[in-house]
DNA sequence: TAGTGGTCTAGACCACCGA
DNA sequence: CGGTGGTCTAGACCACTAA
């Protein structure tokens, strides 16, 4: 059985501010996290139980609980009833906000150099225009980037945006050969709040084989992505083609 | 502005069952959902605040707070404080459970068909053993299946199984070839909580090709997966080939 | 049988939004 | 300013698990 003693003295005590901004349930949440990535909660461990931890942090038992849901939705934690609540062995986070490519290869250490191959505003073509629930002519901003690293070429960029959003100024070329472009909408306030993706392969042609260093034929995953702002608004939409042989897609699911 | 009357009263009157084991907060959930599918609440309604469904419906405030944050996290309300709580535009829903290709092809309206190739028990070879965490030389249950629609081939899928899981014995061949494995591991108990995806793509080898009716050198998609169950143990590993001009991966993202 | 998490209640105060 | 959702409390009862 994977048994552990239970666990609450042991952890670094945790002084909650009540004038703080941040919840305290939130604070809880985090001062959990933390301890779990530093190895003082390892897997397997049984915390103690909703009320003994309310009662050692001055805290009520629905704000304790609302932290355990927090860390259980996040993957940190497993509870049962009757039995107790234990922290998990591999971890799995729910990822907290939609994936970048940016930003995938600054995590995995590698070095990503962006290359902008044209940046315009123009009328949507009927296409792009349908997909984004727009009138066809409305203006959009048309993206298009060659994405590298380490000194070879993973992925074309293809990306329409809304062009009344309240940050396309800040989309110029020289911001974006150094941020990831979700960084940027976030940056200017846009809230990505949900997306539609599609991912499949097919061989590169030749222009395509000569762009990312590859040669004609080789596979090429591609993925298309609409995402939605909070108000359930098509924002952006990208189809991007990599290179199989240097890249692939990482995820992560949990269960509901 | 996206403005709509204050809604309440205009719903079927929800009659919530206290003597039922469905939770109060779950029956009212499913209660707006219907309501919601159904386009008696449409995008864009705002829904009557807390206080006044509380009190028409006889609960408590966080009961109805309850209901709401779950169809806040499913996709289909959105909240905002001092505004209120309006119904979301087009629908992206958190999936419930992890995917399966054979469910995935059905709600497609698409006929799938699995051969099994091969159903063995087998001690573990040492990359499989690692991957799945168990001592090299471990039985594991061995299959590969090929997975068709409308008639044609659509991916080969290969599996490893811990050996030692509680219903090894109902993955016939005869019952493989009529559900999906997810769905027979759910059936006999076995909860999947988590997973870890690779998605890639590579050209088709010969015996590929005629495998799955197709050219050698034809796109595939490639997709591995390690599964794990509550307890943070790993389960089933796959490694699965999808011809890619007959099928892509659709997902749907949310941010947290 | 004792202990756990799951659900539910009736209050309270606050931060934020729009008029 | 009034109204909204966000947070927090201190109880209560129940279903489930394990010994």
């Amino acid at each position: 059985m994977p048994i552990e003693m239970p666990i609450g003295p042991a952890l670094p005590a945790l002084v909650v501010d009540r004038s703080s901004p941040v919840p305290l349930y939130f604070q809880l949440a985090q001062h959990l996290e933390r301890a779990i990535d530093q190895g003082q909660l390892p897997p397997d461990t049984m915390l103690a139980n909703e009320i003994q931890l309310a009662g050692q942090l001055g805290l009520s038992r629905p704000t304790v609980r609302r932290a355990m849901q927090y860390l259980v939705d996040k993957g940190l934690l497993v509870r049962r009833r009757g039995v107790g609540t234990r922290v998990v062995q591999p971890r799995v986070r729910r990822p907290l906000q939609l994936t970048s490519l940016h930003d995938d290869l600054l995590a995995g250490g590698r070095l990503p150099r962006t290359r902008v191959l044209s940046n315009v505003v123009e009328p949507a073509k009927p296409d792009i225009a349908q997909v984004l629930a727009l009138p066809s002519g409305t203006p959009v901003i048309s993206l298009v980037r060659l994405r590298s690293a380490d000194g070879r070429p993973i992925a074309r960029l293809t990306n329409h945006l809304l062009g009344d959003l309240p940050d396309a100024r800040s989309l110029t070329t020289q911001a974006l050969e150094q941020h990831g472009l979700y960084a940027l909408l976030r940056a200017a306030g846009v809230v990505l709040h949900a997306a539609h993706q599609s991912i499949g392969a097919r061989p590169a042609t030749l222009a395509e084989a000569r762009l990312l260093d590859e040669t004609k034929g080789a596979a090429l995953l591609t993925m298309s992505r609409l995402t939605f702002d909070e108000r359930g608004r098509a924002v952006e939409y990208g189809t991007h083609v990599y290179v199989a042989s240097r890249y692939s897609f990482e995820l992560s699911l949990l269960n509901g």
